[in-house]
This record gives structure tokens, sequence and C-alpha cells, in this order.
DNA sequence: CATTTATGACTGACTAGTCAGTCATTGTAA
DNA sequence: TTACAATGACTGACTAGTCAGTCATAAATG
């Protein structure tokens, strides 16, 4: 089943790249183009499900912002609910890899955490993709496929991170508090509240994520003396 | 606009009550049947959007499990859309009056706070209605009229109240750090987590939130010695 | 009996998914 | 190089089905 994903390039020139210097940006290439098309009801797709969940989605608006007849989905998607199952995975993928917590290197536990809680402050909390994370959270019971995955792929494997960073704190004597290591998600829970926050409330009172997090690393880590 | 709403009682006697002793259960008074079955809706309705979200809820499936034809349901509620706000709104409700701190009693802030959390948990991180947090944060950003409601009603009060209580903590030297005054979402975070991950990780991995707390508050107002 | 309340068949608008047909691109032969 | 054939990506009108909301009719009530 599911052969339906025509992205394979074939034979070996990837090479007839995009120049796309200055005029139209026609491209020649059928693959690339069909690649393009599916790039660009991806992208339509994902924005469509963001602002109005699964349900209330419909194909012909996503269509109709890729640019793109409705059938023309369905080249590239087997339906709707794979779909958006596909959708999410896709755009989850990029993040698993950088999970991995880079090797203890010289600088303190904290720093290292705090620059990670940065990154993601300013790459998922700052971003659309803050309200990925909302519609997972939205969406997750009725696609236990995709709660599977992302407990899986980012949820189980940040908090290992997470556990594993703590437990170096601990030993190095950072972190006073060693029952830390058994709740992770303590360590984590402000960039929840965060990402939440800003889809939610930030009209109604903006949140300095930043400087949270830095009361929160406070409390952790305890207060950086004042020199 | 928008009058539909006939749960107004009448007269005095809210006594009639349900005494449904043993038999039929059947209820005479018509305004008690009608309040009745309004909250048979509710309920039904309750449950059908928080197993599903508002788009893909059928009213059909609300009147059936509610024991009621669907016309019914229009008797008490003008469409859909006005039936979710106002359902959402009916059930935050009785929460918003524990929300105004109790007078800072003799004991500490600490068991003050821990008793609260406590008392979260177990209302709402351990039953339905953790996935009607969900839903909120699910349907937000669509309903905006909710959101607003959530943030004037729950989360403003929330966040004000907590904000008193650590000020009090800080003042007492309960709490170290005083910057804790300007973020209070710290103090909650975990509440958040706690729900969030009942709904949807809860089968992959148990979270046991009390022990969560515990470390948590250890984190804030410092472990507490071992006697 | 008059009035209020409840019913559920019905309607009309809407939408996921299909498929016969089109046509630009690619391959092949002269 | 040019003419012709094959391909398959793309289209959008269409089908079959769904569902919010209505209303003529029926039941319950006082």
């Amino acid at each position: 089943m599911s052969k339906s994903l025509k992205t394979a390039r074939r034979g070996g020139d990837v090479a007839s790249a995009v120049a796309d210097g200055a005029g139209t940006g026609a491209v020649s290439r059928r693959a690339d183009r069909a690649a393009e098309r599916r790039a660009a009801i991806v992208q339509a797709a994902m924005d469509e499900f963001i602002a109005r969940g699964f349900a209330a989605t419909r194909l012909d608006d996503i269509a109709k912002r890729a640019g793109v007849a409705k059938g023309t989905i369905y080249l590239h998607f087997k339906d709707k609910e794979s779909m958006f199952e596909e959708l999410i995975r896709t755009a989850i993928v990029p993040f698993v890899g950088r999970l991995a917590v880079p090797p203890p290197l010289g600088g303190s536990v904290r720093d290292m955490v705090e620059s990670l809680a940065r990154m993601f402050l300013q790459e998922i909390a700052g971003t659309r993709r803050a309200d990925l994370v909302r519609l997972i959270i939205a969406e997750g019971p009725r696609f236990p496929a995709i709660a599977d995955f992302y407990y899986r792929e980012v949820v189980s494997r940040g908090l290992a991170a997470m556990r594993a960073l703590i437990q170096l704190a601990v030993t190095r004597g950072e972190i006073r508090e060693p029952k830390l290591v058994q709740h992770p998600q303590l360590m984590i829970a402000p960039m929840m509240v965060a990402v939440i926050w800003k889809s939610l409330f930030e009209r109604h009172a903006p949140l300095d994520a930043e400087a949270m997090l830095q009361t929160h690393l406070d409390l952790i880590f305890g207060a950086r003396r004042p020199t």
C-alpha cells in the first residue's frame, strides 16, 4: 500500500538544479516540478491544519492555497488522514537529530541547558512551530499514531537527554536536588508553558520567556552570585 | 440576542429535588424535567466535544447520548457554536470561586501551595477535566471568546493569587528567589505539564504527579530538612 | 382544551474522494 | 534536427455521503 510518493529521484542528476537566476523561475525537469508542488501542498496543508485543526480543514482550501487542483493532492497523499499524519511526522523529524545531547563539553551544565532552552524558545516558541506543538496536543488523542510517534521520537528522547544532563549536574554539584533526576519534566515545564502561552494568551499579556527561563534556572542551579 | 437560555429558575422551590428513590425516576415538575434534560445535554455534549473536538462532534451523537431528540437541543441552545462556548463557561465557573486565595492563615506558604496543587492534581489532572483544559488549548485559537474568557476568569486570577502567595513567601523568607514574583507561571508550569501528560502520554509512561510536585516545591522553597 | 415542550424526518449546503480527459514533457525514429 | 508517439502529472466536474439547523406534528401538562 501507500506507494503514492512520487518524489523519489530517478537516475543521478540531481544537478538540474533550480538555478532560477532571474526570470520566470520556470522549472523544466518533471520530477522537480512535482517535488515543488508537493512542497507547496505540504506548506499549505500545514498552514491550514494549524489554523483550523484537522476536522475543520478543507482539502479545497489546501489546494487553492497551494495553487493546485484538488486531484493533485491525491497524487501525493492517500487521503486526508494520512496526509495529516505524514505532515506532522515530516515537520518533527528535523528536530529529532538535535536531541542527542552534544558531548558534555567543557562549560557548565547550566550553560548547556541554557543554550538548549534558548534555542528552543527561539526556534519553537517564537515561531509558527509553537502552533504545531499545540496542534499535536490538540489532535493527539484522536490520532494515537501521532501521539505515539511524538512520544517516541521527541518526548522520550528529549527527557532522556535532559535526565542525563541533570545527572551530570548533580554529580558535579551544580544541582543540589538529586530527586530532579527522576523528574526531568520539571526542567522542561516552563518551555511548554511558554509555547502554550504564546499561542493562547500572548495578546492578553505578553510573556518574557527569556526572563522566566533565567528565573527558572536560578531556582534549579541556584542564583548566580552577583560576581 | 441569544435569549435561548431557559435554565433560569422560576419561582423559588428548587426543592422538588430528584428523590428518585427506586423506580422510574419519573419527574413531574415541568421545569425540573427541562433542567434535567438540559443537564443531560450538557453532560453528553461535554463528553463528545472532549472526545472529538468541536468540528468533528455531531449534534446527532450528542442528542443520542443525552437520550433526547436533536430538536430538543435547539430548545436550550442557539446553535452548535454558542452551545460549545456556553458549555466551556459553565464547566469553568465552579472553579473560579476557589481561586480567591483563602486568607493567608497560620501555616506556611509552602503548605498552602502544596494543598492547592494537590487539589488541582486530584480534581483536574486526575479527572476528565484535564481533557477540558486540553480542549481549551486545542480550540482556543479558533474561539477567541473562549480563550478570552479563560484568560480573564482563570489564568489571570490564578496567576494573581499565586503571585500574592509568592510575594508573601518572599517576605517571610520562605522563598529566596525574589524574581519568582515576576513569574508565577513557574509555580504552575508542572501542573500544566501534568495535565497534558495525562491526556497524551499516560499510557506510554505513567507520571507520578505528586512526587513531581514535591520535587518542584523543594526546588522553590528549599528541600525540607530531614528533621 | 389550550398551551407548552418534544420529536425526528427533512432540507440544503457542504465536502472527501474519484476519474475521464488534457497537455506539457520526454523519448524515439527518420 | 524535426516529427511523431508515449507518458504521466495535472485538472476540475462529479458522486456519494454527511450534518447543522428547521418545522410540521405529536405528546405532555395544567
